[in-house]
DNA sequence: GTCTATAATACGATAGAC
DNA sequence: GTCTATCGTATTATAGAC
């Protein structure tokens, strides 16, 4: 059977390391959030931490591609689709007091230099969320290689104005940066 | 007069924060690193780690003020100014190992749930950016208000492709990035 | 499989000699 | 002002009972 135990450390490390980042989470704040106590961690992710940081970013990997799969087909024009997305995520950020955002751009700052095993799971995360992305815009007339680095704008340009609206605990960023891509998609459409 | 010592802590800690985060990084390996002792530490910042990082935020931040600023009254027209600017960085990322990219993100990731002394020191540091190139749009024909949303995108767009840059150890998403908004900024030219 | 107790180590911060 | 030794408390990880 899949262990609800298993899912909930999980879910609590994504939660905190969210807020805190890498490091500044302790196991032992997982532990005592998420009710489950240290033999039960270790013997779920018996490389500890990493181990344990690796599933919390598949897993919002996967989510998130969910997330951005049911936008897109949902909207069957890719400037809308993008624009629809852009206006819910910055609803979202807004909504969880500037606390979402994703755990993986904190993982990812805090590990690219110095684990490697880190640093290719966020890319991987990363990639898969452009893959999608260039994917739809391909559907909009653009050729593949301009679609993949619309898709890097996209992504670079998300991640960056998440960073933006918690640091101002404002909507403003996600929802400026909203606004342009939208110009940009209309600017070059077909281009 | 000025301490250099005191200056030598700043560095140093703005290269560790820089690689691995401000939790990461102990005043211990700052102080082997830099050579202080940790009684010169605690009298030159006397609130300890935080004050240290807001020091460390504030001097990156004006360094990268004079940067965009010599590149920006470099080159005349805005345009060409943000696509020097962004083709310098995107060099500078690579060549540094894809270690570069300030440890301002890293900082306001970590801290922006959890600190908000650090939190809006942060803020500062974007806001002082996002104005240099705000102003310098609008000599470009953009109202200020247009001008204001392009910064925040560029700051952003920034942000986010030196994440993604160091996590796929590749000067390409900088270089995407900077190529679509070129395109932006061309479209939209006295839009 | 599940849990507790504890080891080994690193942290930030402080006290006090010089 | 400059430095060292150390305190108290976190951390990750492990050992071993049940």
């Amino acid at each position: 059977m899949m262990s609800t135990k298993r899912d909930q450390i999980i879910e609590t490390t994504c939660q905190l390391m969210e807020m805190q980042g890498y490091h500044a989470t302790g196991l032992n704040q997982i532990l005592a959030e998420s009710g489950a106590p240290k033999g039960s961690l270790y013997y779920y992710f018996p490389k500890g931490k990493e181990e344990l940081a690796i599933a919390a970013v598949e897993h919002t990997s996967r989510a998130i591609q969910g997330n951005i799969n049911s936008v897109l087909t949902a909207v069957p024009e890719p400037a809308a689709a993008i624009k629809t997305f852009l206006t819910i995520l910055a609803e979202k950020v807004a909504e969880s007091g500037y606390q979402a955002g994703g755990p993986i751009t904190a993982i990812a700052l805090e590990s690219a230099s110095t684990n490697e095993t880190l640093r290719e799971t966020c890319h991987d995360a990363y990639q898969s969320w452009q893959d999608i992305f260039a994917q739809k815009l391909q559907t909009g007339g653009y050729s593949a290689a301009h679609a993949a680095r619309l898709a890097t704008l996209l992504i670079a340009a998300i991640e960056g104005a998440i960073i933006l609206s918690r640091s101002a605990r404002s909507p403003r960023p996600l929802q400026d940066v909203a606004q342009e891509i939208d110009l940009l998609l209309k600017c070059t459409h077909s281009g």
